[in-house]
DNA sequence: ATTTATTTTCACATTTTTTTGAAACTTCAG
DNA sequence: CTGAAGTTTCAAAAAAATGTGAAAATAAAT
């Protein structure tokens, strides 16, 4: 396979799997994209490349960027701006990981607790159900919160695979 | 908090989530209701509490099915069909990471496989660039693919929190 | 200060996903 | 068998998400 053509089916399925795991299909192609392009690109590249409007680009690279996964870089002489990717697979997922952590992980906890303690009869089954299957949630919860944890400070240990061994 | 309430902001929360890991949201309803039910429901009694056609009830129903996070209840004397969650968390998780590995997961690390080797100029770095982002992230795969098979297997160890010492 | 290149915003258009509801199908009781 | 109760399907409608493009804003050059 050309490295063409191979480029192409990297970002078009980066799209669909972004897709799967709740990421817009445009930024997870553009992250794809500046993933595999060995120099900084500029917005109009990107437009060409993925076929898409000025302002999709625009809006998704600022995404990518909150998201601490791009990068502007300036090029000294140039007018245009230029965008980078974290090119570290590690750093890429350990930033994921730790915003998914804030964004939705936490708040979930948060909204647990609250539900944790409700009013009524102890003795009624519904509210045993109720009570037990939110505590186990957040208790699972917190039980990934933390293992996320050890995973991002463990960093290259998890990659390179010496943490498995721990786990056998 | 009174428990009709709690129920409520559970549901529509646990629907909100579950968008966001790209979900169906009515999907996601539909569970968090069957978890916090203490006897099994009918598609009816679905359609009712949360405000939903019959159509979409029994498609999402048998998409859980499908997961294996829900099943058919058959009630000695009655005609209609009854419904149950899985209600231990654990397996809960288990079974989703399961299904999620093998649909998303593998599929994703046999792509990567396929564009790992590409024709050309080995000292061009576009090309360098491409093999090297693939073949991490099929790293990267690999190892998250054994970790989970790790954690599956752990059963409540992971859930309990025993893992998390030997991780330390 | 004015022109020109570039970036950003956002109302509207388009596409994709989800939901509805009625018809078709199935099952079971009489 | 027949018909009532229950379930499933799926074309069309509705809703949600995403994308467009042109105007506004910003920044740099002259």
């Amino acid at each position: 396979m050309k490295l063409a053509e191979a480029k192409q089916q990297f970002i078009s399925s980066w799209g669909a799997f972004g897709t799967q795991w709740g990421i817009n299909r445009t930024m997870a192609q553009i992250h794809a994209l500046l993933l595999v392009s060995a120099q900084p690109i500029t917005q109009d590249e990107m437009m060409e490349e993925l076929s898409i409007s000025r302002g999709n680009v625009n809006m998704n690279i600022r995404e990518l960027i909150g998201w601490g996964l791009v990068d502007r870089v300036i090029i000294a002489g140039e007018r245009k701006e230029y965008f980078t990717a974290e090119k570290d697979i590690w750093k890429v997922a350990t930033k994921i990981i730790k915003e998914r952590k804030k964004r939705e992980l936490d708040p979930m906890i948060k909204l647990l607790s609250q539900l944790e303690h409700i009013e009524g009869d102890k003795k009624d089954k519904e509210v045993q159900q109720f009570t037990q299957v939110v505590g186990s949630i957040k208790k699972l919860g917190l039980q990934a919160d933390k293992t996320l944890d050890v995973m991002i400070k463990a960093e290259e240990n998890w990659f390179t695979g010496s943490i498995l061994k721990m786990l056998k």
